[in-house]
RNA sequence: GCGCCUGUAGCUCAGGUGGAUAGAGCAUCGGACUUCUAAUCCGAUGGUCGCAGGUUCGAGUCCUGCCAGGCGCGCCA
């Protein structure tokens, strides 16, 4: 956090530092190479047999160089020998450089990654801000389980983004303007249950909107009457007006009992018709550009040049619609926050829409970088989710099921716990199960919803990682309790077991990581690597003692799974999962 | 019809810029708790990476064509 001025913003990583003795010795050894080409980076070994890294850049050389590949990495070889973070250069296959860490470099580099602020993860976003549009519910109707994917992966992908240093804010672009709340405004008229508004507010909503749409479909009258109403609403009726900001209202408290339960946050909440006064402003932009024009009784982006489909900015009656509302919204960020990208996390179904959004804001001038993060639609086995069908799995429904089978387990794991500390834990163990099990899939990948696999809570889920950083508090309490007046903080770290040293390695890739979940846009790689992190320590746990080790192993392994507790909480905490100390 | 995406073990999924015998979890089978939390660990079984060509030293990864599925394609968001 508190940088120093006189420390470099951005501090190399391990596959920096291996990537640029590489590139040195390269460059030594064929001074008229072209090192752009080449790439002659550090890559993680493909298996430990290899080493730790490896470079594969001398075969693709090969041809540039007019040389034999082994010949070239032999020579590479040669030069990087007798560097002092590496214990063994190989040349192996077609042409591999395998390159093994020395014990002691690697032992080093843990012990500056526990002492450095924010472990060592480098700062590229200083002084840059995100801006990440994400979870945009829409209003009078209930949060379901496909909701979760945006919220949860916009959540981590903007812990992760600070982690790096970038200022983020979250926006929560709530569906709250449109053509729905002509019919909900009849339908809350007419078929109120006010009880039933009471204890279930949008529950309630929601079916007195199905009721007035059905009408809608039977009844030519009411479905005017329903426009009418919208009509006065957009107007600014004052009856009306109160109606609909008593929905947002209502809409607002319960989504924000969700966030909270999923300890997820916004810096601002903006919904649709923040934007609206905007909109007039937009389409006379649009129109002194020469980007639009009339057709059929609309105005629209043709976009033939970006062999895009055509975008409709006004509709034939006059009225805005999203692409108008997204340009406002837009508009409005890059000039209130000025940031150096704006992140955009919705399903599947939108691409077209932001390519054909992000061009025409482009064409208006928008230079800010424009990103739509999209992610794969979640079904059920029998078919797609309907909120009209009733197949839709209501969010609270999920979480309540995922906290009672986790303090099922708690309460069978450990009964000697308080109770209200089992319910703590099955809480922080429900809602992680679930969160991970979005976060640890690659988004892109449309998720088939199943209790079984959104509640796993054993092999590569949240709860595994959590006992296995639980099980390092233990082993902390129990070193302080015998160990009164030992000191494994600022012990030097030996690495003496292969599991230990496995494990070391593994830490010391960490600011790769985070780096990687960000610039691909992935918190799944994240996750990964967690559970990896986590698999390396319960073998270390499993197979090498700590406390019964002799004096000085002792206390390098006991820090050893102290960092490794750091790194595995610092991750979960990125990935928006809370770690308990005990389980 | 056009566009985007997906197809990897019985099931669910990983597999940066092409790299060495394709990896996990679940399930199945066999071992390990008087010892730091067994929600764990150790091991085994399990694969024509949808199909067919191509590019090259080398393809799950890149290109082309098929097959199967999902999503989208002018006044919804």
């Amino acid at each position: 956090m508190n940088t120093p001025a006189n420390q470099p913003a951005t501090v190399p990583t391990l596959r920096d530092i291996l990537s640029a003795r590489l590139r040195a010795a390269f460059a030594a050894v064929f001074p008229e190479a072209d090192l752009a080409a080449l790439a002659p980076d550090a890559v993680p070994a493909t298996d430990d047999a290899f080493g730790d890294y490896q470079c594969n850049a001398a075969m693709a050389a090969a041809r540039l160089l007019r040389l034999p590949p082994r010949d070239i990495a032999q020579r590479v070889a040669d030069q990087l020998a007798g560097d002092d973070l590496l214990a063994r250069v190989e040349v192996a296959g077609p042409g591999f450089i395998n390159l093994t860490l020395a014990d002691t470099a690697l032992a080093r580099r843990l012990e500056d990654l526990h002492a450095a602020p924010a472990l060592g993860i480098p700062q590229p976003g200083l002084g840059k801000t995100i801006l990440l549009d994400y979870s945009s519910p829409n209003v009078a109707k209930p949060m379901h389980v496909a909701h979760i994917r945006s919220t949860v992966i916009g959540d981590a992908l903007k812990r992760i983004h600070r982690a790096l240093g970038y200022r983020v804010i979250g926006d929560n672009h709530l569906g709250d303007w449109g053509t729905q709340f002509g019919i909900l405004i009849m339908g809350y008229r007419h078929f109120l249950d006010t009880a039933a508004l009471d204890t279930a507010p949008i529950d309630e909503l929601q079916r007195v909107y199905v009721l007035s749409h059905q009408k809608c479909d039977d009844d030519p009258e009411w479905k005017d009457q329903a426009r009418l109403e919208l009509v006065k609403l957009q107007a600014g009726d004052p009856d009306n007006r109160a109606l609909w900001q008593t929905f947002i209202d209502l809409s607002l408290a319960e989504f924000n009992r969700i966030y909270d339960r999923l300890g997820v946050s916004f810096e601002l909440v903006r919904g649709e018709s923040y934007y609206n006064d905007a909109l007039p402003g937009v389409i006379a932009k649009l129109e002194n550009l020469g980007l639009v024009r009339e057709s059929e009784g609309a105005l629209v982006a043709f976009l033939d040049d970006d062999q895009l489909p055509p975008c409709i900015v006004r509709k034939s009656d006059g009225g805005y619609n999203y692409a108008t509302t997204d340009l406002a919204t837009v508009f409005s960020r890059v000039e209130e926050f000025q940031p150096d990208a704006i992140i955009y996390v919705t399903d599947e179904r939108q691409q077209l829409h932001f390519r054909q959004f992000f061009t025409v804001a482009r064409k208006a001038g928008v230079q800010t970088r424009l990103r739509h993060i999209w992610f794969g639609l979640m079904r059920l086995p029998e078919g797609l989710l309907s909120t009209r069908s009733g197949t839709a799995i209501k969010l609270d429904l999920l979480l309540d099921e995922a906290e009672r089978r986790a303090l099922d387990i708690v309460q069978q794991a450990s009964p000697g716990m308080p109770p209200e500390q089992q319910r703590e834990v099955a809480r922080a163990v429900g809602i992680g199960a679930v969160k991970y099990a979005d976060l640890s899939q690659n988004p892109q990948s449309a998720i088939t919803f199943t209790w079984e696999k959104a509640l796993a809570m054993d092999g590569n889920s949240a709860p595994y990682l959590q006992y296995a950083a639980a099980r390092i508090s233990s082993v902390m309490d129990k070193y302080r309790e015998r160990f009164p007046d030992g000191d494994f903080a600022s012990a030097p770290i030996t690495l003496d077991s292969a599991p230990g040293r496995r494990l070391a390695l593994r830490l010391a890739r960490y600011p790769d990581v985070v780096l990687d979940a960000a610039l691909q846009e992935k918190p799944s790689l994240l996750a990964d690597y967690l559970y990896e992190l986590s698999q390396l320590y319960s073998s270390f746990y499993q197979n090498v003692p700590f406390l019964k080790a002799p004096d000085g192993v002792r206390e390098s392994r006991v820090r050893l799974c102290a960092l490794t507790a750091r790194v595995l909480r610092h991750g979960l905490e990125l990935l928006g999962i809370t770690a308990p100390e005990r389980i």
